[in-house]
DNA sequence: CTGAATCCTTTACGATACTG
DNA sequence: CAGTATCGTAAAGGATTCAG
């Protein structure tokens, strides 16, 4: 992404932002970040059941790019039938505690326009 | 966007995450609000150079979003050459806030992988 | 069970030209 | 100056099938 220009800014500011928007812009990234959140390691299906709409190549290659930057480990032990398990690491945790006020944020302006979206 | 669905959680979750990310979900969005963060009201051509690489067309489309969903306030003052203006709501405001401590984990990843990304 | 492979659809975004 | 209108593209995601 690029960085922003501000006219204090001799040059491109860092806001750092968008480096974090990369890393959870997928459709389903924050999501599963939270079904991750403060739980033991969760198995392949287990996430798919947890995170519902989503369909097993996302959710594979969802689980890639997090672990590619670091946020989610994966192990993988070699039994039969296959068993994957999935956790954060500690830059995850950090992650997650970093989205906790922009969820605070969208849990305020859900109750504020909550009266009507329900039949 | 859907809603999570925890082991603990009978019903639907509502982290409110998704709400936020659907907020700033747009590509130059979180940009446009660090723009308007503490700065005077804006009027559209410098927000086009603020935000270098968005188009017009974007820009606009991405500004009226913002407006629909309450975080920006659109002031036109009718005069010729038209003058208007963009500042951030409460809301706004409190959404930039929120996205602050995002913003310090991508600083922070970004100085751990620094060292290599500099020629 | 955990995926990879393939094909298809959607849509957000980009480029450009034009207007009150 | 502050947009709108059109058109085109690329990338993300969805549906389905197959495999170790």
């Amino acid at each position: 992404m690029a960085t922003l220009n501000r006219p204090g800014d001799g040059d491109g500011h860092l806001c750092g932002i968008d480096t974090a928007m990369e890393v959870i812009g997928g459709k389903w990234k924050v999501l599963i970040l939270w079904a991750l959140h403060e739980g033991p390691e969760r198995r392949f299906g287990e996430l798919r059941r947890m995170v519902p709409g989503i369909t097993e190549k996302v959710l594979a290659s969802h689980l890639r790019e997090m672990e590619a930057d670091g946020i989610v480990r994966r192990v993988s032990y070699d039994e039969v039938p296959p068993r994957v398990e999935y956790g954060l690491t500690k830059a995850g945790v950090r992650l997650n505690d970093a989205l906790e006020p922009l969820a605070a944020w969208g849990r305020e302006v859900q109750e504020r326009r909550g009266p009507e979206g329900a039949p």
